[in-house]
DNA sequence: TAAAGAACTAACAGAAATGTAAGTATGCGG
DNA sequence: CCGCATACTTACATTTCTGTTAGTTCTTTA
């Protein structure tokens, strides 16, 4: 949890307030938001279909990073009333609106990042 | 510093490694990264002066990201032999590159970011 | 009656990021 | 010789993020 107040919590927030790209980032910056919107952008996903196409992250972690991106408008959430359970997730037309940006920042990636840290791995995660 | 070894840092490599978009927010995503770029990019700065243009971050927080932003090729640092001191920041070419991304971002954030956390602030870190 | 299945939740632990306060270096003007 | 100015370092403290392990829920199917 955040404490109520902290020297940090107060940068963040003013930063937040007062710089629209700071902000931006804010909302895609955990390390698994950028992996789940990518995928999100080719359509409605299960929980368990994210889960299993990112398979290193923990339960846990997985499930704070959706709820974040729910909260923040990005992602919707659909339960099924059915057993064993059904949930699927989808970009909200906001979370659409940012295909764009997460195209632009895909390609500086992959033009930019230096190779020796590309080849061992065929973007099991990309 | 970092560990050689973690789960969480292994994620972040892997991650780094196979997703281009993920690789380019690890490069920007620092606190103040994005607030130090979008400065350089109307042209070189005194230490000092960034400094003063960011009244809340501490100064050892402020070297360390400007350190890492000249390690992952974004801005570069000159060193004037003089005394007192005299240390120039600008981008790189690199760097320069970026600039379209800062500006959809920023964008996106003004466009989309709540109204109540805006209107406190008149960009006092914009 | 018992196990299976999907989507979680809780309690705990460790790692990484950020911040605080006080120093260091160096040559110049007074 | 002293203090000023600029650009840092150092040692320490706190906050936040990420990960591990073991449950929980609740019907359906075997």
């Amino acid at each position: 949890m955040r404490k109520e107040s902290s020297t940090n919590l107060e940068n963040e927030t003013l930063l937040n307030a007062s710089c629209g790209m700071a902000y931006t980032i804010a909302l895609i910056g955990g390390r698994w938001k950028l992996p789940v919107l990518a995928r999100l952008v080719n359509g409605t996903m299960r929980y368990s279909q994210i889960k299993k196409d990112l398979p290193t992250v923990s339960e846990r972690i997985l499930i704070l990073q959706l709820r974040e991106l729910e909260k923040d408008g990005l992602i919707s959430r659909l339960v099924y009333p059915e057993v064993p359970p059904k949930v699927e997730y989808s970009l909200t037309p906001l979370g659409v609106s940012l295909a764009p940006i997460l195209q632009q920042l895909s390609e500086w990636g992959e033009q930019n990042r230096p190779v020796n840290a590309v080849e061992e791995h065929k973007n099991p995660l990309g």
